[in-house]
DNA sequence: ATAATCTTTCCAGTAACTGGAAGGTCAAGG
DNA sequence: CCTTGACCTTCCAGTTACTGGAAAGATTAT
């Protein structure tokens, strides 16, 4: 199958299944006397994993560690544990940062009035 | 006053403050006779600002639309409003991104048992 | 035959910096 | 007066993960 038929089976762009090849991420089966990319089951399945791998937030690295464990028979599962639970902290540090920017952006949009005048408390508190 | 200085004062790296010069968001008050960007406290001031604004995570471009508010004495508060209300709604999206993410992955990463053995619920889930 | 729709590679741009190289300037110490 | 070290300048490149577009060849449908 070309490229086209299987970045839908991935649901990815074709673009980036084409950056992905770039990157030597994720590899053509092979390529067809014209040079055209050929793929098969085994590389959309690959490919579907970066998708859904690259969905909850992995670096592209991330996504070939993973990537690697998911082919590698003799892989651990505290290695992928590992690896998924950085992340996991990495969103928990995210979540609480926005929830602080939140709290004060919402209390400042609150406080301004929003109307035809000049006066305002969000530009108060960034001056 | 020298970039050095002025960065100290406004918290941001001397690399930033050139960099904020050359896409012409704060530009030096002046240039000493040998070329040395020269602040003074009206630009310190602005610079301040922006760190704060980009502190909340407003792009470059509103950025530079906050600071035109803030130098402008007929502005609306409602302008203003509307710029950090768009920037509110942005940080709830993703807040509710995230926390679908956290409880995803939160879940994968308490049922993986993380041992030597290569079953893993994580793969499973992602391939 | 021809037009539309593929495919390829390569180059450039995105956001917001950051690092580094090459070279000029300045203040302090010997 | 000279040197040393800490400044300053500009310019170029790299970061992340793509995305857009151009030029040119291949395939498919009518």
């Amino acid at each position: 199958m070309n490229i086209s038929v299987a970045s839908k089976l991935a649901g990815l762009p074709v673009k980036t299944v084409r950056y992905y090849a770039d990157i030597k991420l994720v590899e053509a089966a092979s390529r067809s006397n014209v040079g055209y990319r050929i793929y098969n089951d085994v590389t959309v399945r690959k490919l579907t994993f970066i998708r859904r791998s690259r969905a909850f937030g992995f670096t592209i690295e991330e996504c070939r560690s993973l990537l690697g464990l998911y082919q590698d028979q003799n892989r651990t599962s505290a290695e992928v544990k590992r690896i998924a639970s950085k992340r996991l902290e990495e969103i928990e540090v995210k979540q609480r940062e926005l929830q602080a920017l939140r709290d004060e952006l919402k209390h400042l949009v609150t406080t301004c009035l929003g109307n035809h005048r000049p006066d305002c408390p969000i530009i108060d508190y960034l001056g």
